[in-house]
DNA sequence: GTTGAAAAAGCGAATCT
DNA sequence: AGATTCGCTTTTTCAAC
């Protein structure tokens, strides 16, 4: 290997040093954090942390910020996953793009198992549930099976990034 | 009725009324959006957005603020989703509190279904979802069945916040 | 990475509609 | 009640070191 990466006693941290992952992990965690507070809770001058900041967000580890909101107060009280298969299983498989347009979709995975994809979806009502499943199986060539959520413990935890040496 | 809440032939957006679900919606597009942009975008002053914006803390209708990270760069590539059935369905079901202690754990939706939670995890490795899901099994006293995700095409894509009218 | 200064945004109180 | 204007403070941002 001409190149040294991030590993230690058999666990790879990733191509992301110390410092920046504790960014990270602070971000993750309040992602309006002032820069001040982040140069405090890690020791740097604020210019560092910003420059540091800057050059995620442009790599891509950090991809952007989210406020966190109730789904319940802003109309969309039903959650549920969606598990899709394609119907002819021959087909190419593009069903990310096709249902890319869908509005509430919130994620889409690939995943190993019976089924080719989990959605997760965000609807009104279980009206506008039905119209989503048809509109997906619809657009995508699929069928569906759907586990509805009665209720979130939690949700959004942030990500338990290892803050151990290089 | 004593109260007029707000309603629409026959869909019930929610008690967050039209500007301030304007602001949910952008803020869960960008989180770190200023109250400046947010303020020409709704075509408030800046102090009555940001009026709205604590108030809309206050209450929980928005619950926090997250950067969006790429899991992969940060040492946690591997991503599934757990669903999880007690052993003894006779037994109080406080499988939430019990898991919550777990570093790992993204998510945990109570669900309909075979099973009663779905837990959504991440980690380093397969040695590492391996020793969770012994955990998460010794913890709660439950049963796991897994699904590995290979690939998200998306995530976290903003809410389908809808602004009709009142 | 650091310091330091200018520009921008945040924030509270008083005022007005 | 809710929106606006006014100041002051903090944060952000961009120089040069």
């Amino acid at each position: 290997m001409g190149t040294s990466r991030a590993a230690c006693a058999g666990r790879y941290f990733g191509p992301v040093e110390e410092i920046d992952r504790r960014i990270v992990r602070l971000l993750a965690a309040d992602g309006r954090m002032s820069f001040t507070d982040l140069a405090k809770q890690t020791g740097l001058s604020v210019s560092a942390v910003h420059q540091r900041v800057r050059r995620l967000e442009k790599r891509g580890v950090i991809r952007g910020y989210a406020a966190l909101v109730d789904y319940d107060a802003v109309g969309l009280p039903l959650t549920a996953f969606v598990s899709i298969k394609p119907i002819d299983p021959s087909a190419p498989d593009d069903a990310p793009e096709r249902l890319a347009h869908l509005e509430g979709i919130e994620a889409c995975y690939s995943v190993a198992g019976e089924e080719s994809y989990i959605l997760k979806v965000r609807v009104g009502s279980p009206v506008e549930l039905e119209e989503l499943l048809q509109q997906i199986r619809a657009s995508a060539g699929v069928s569906t099976r759907t586990t509805v959520v009665l209720s979130i413990p939690y949700e959004h935890r942030p990500p338990a990034i290892d803050l151990s040496p290089d």
